[in-house]
DNA sequence: AATAAACTTAGAATTATTCTAAATAAGACT
DNA sequence: AGTCTTATTTAGAATAATTCTAAGTTTATT
């Protein structure tokens, strides 16, 4: 998937050079990588820039809302462009990781029984198993 | 919380001694501590071990289904107890981990569009917040 | 253009966890 | 009980993802 220059801004944060590139590789790389992982496809893209700098243009854009983190087990941390509300599951036999969506109208709160006054930031849930390939 | 030994028996599991001080530590400390959190906890008890050993053990008991892992971001694992399924809410304010209970007959299918075929070996689900304490 | 603030960078530092190899303990079998 | 085999424990070294540091660069602002 490519993406031109002007889709790759977010609201509310300087889109420098480096964010932008991460950002693009993100997007072109939707299966969930890792910060190492898109270090080396932008090392060999004509975009190269310093691990540090990916963590930190990564970091920016998790804080600005545009990325979220991915965390399974103790595994490194792998990013995901893709910001409506869903869950991820682990394919064990394959080790993808598959994005879930909610069912229509489904809330968390149909789920677990929270306290009123909660207040959620973030959700996260990873289902681990074996899931037919689509 | 105090564990008698009998009590320390995890089925299809040979219980060293060690596991057993670890899994009664962890049965005394049910606000989800780290594998050096219960390394601590045990080094002021009469029972001193290892903190590889320490986790050597949890690795042994998560493996036999006696207690669960409970990861948040990139902090530190913490360990867990409770095996009936649960989600945690971790208080951004407090930094405390809240065992959260699912509804009664709710079911995560009722929350994801998973395909049929789908076998689900583990579950984690993690929100972060605020929650107004009990 | 000058100044200040934010960002990038390379490499060092940190830290949770795993690995290693040797010592010990536990169960199995005479 | 005594030997054998295998699993477990241990201390310390090694690993690896991530963060930190301090200097250099870019960007926005006056």
């Amino acid at each position: 998937m490519k993406v031109k220059d002007h889709q790759l801004q977010v609201p509310g944060m300087r889109m420098t050079k480096q964010r932008k590139e991460v950002y693009r590789a993100l997007i072109e790389n939707q299966d969930h990588p890792s910060a190492s992982e898109l270090f080396d496809y932008l090392k060999d893209t004509d975009s190269q820039m310093s691990l540090a700098t990916v963590y930190n243009c990564l970091e920016a854009l998790v804080e600005s809302g545009a990325v979220k983190q991915v965390n399974v087990d103790r595994e490194p941390t792998r990013y995901c462009q893709n910001c409506i509300p869903h869950g991820h599951f682990h394919d064990q036999s394959t080790g993808i990781i598959h994005d879930i969506n909610f069912k229509p109208n489904a809330q968390i709160t149909d789920l677990l029984d929270l306290p009123p006054g909660t207040a959620i930031s973030n959700l996260e849930i990873t289902l681990k198993g074996t899931i037919p390939s689509l």
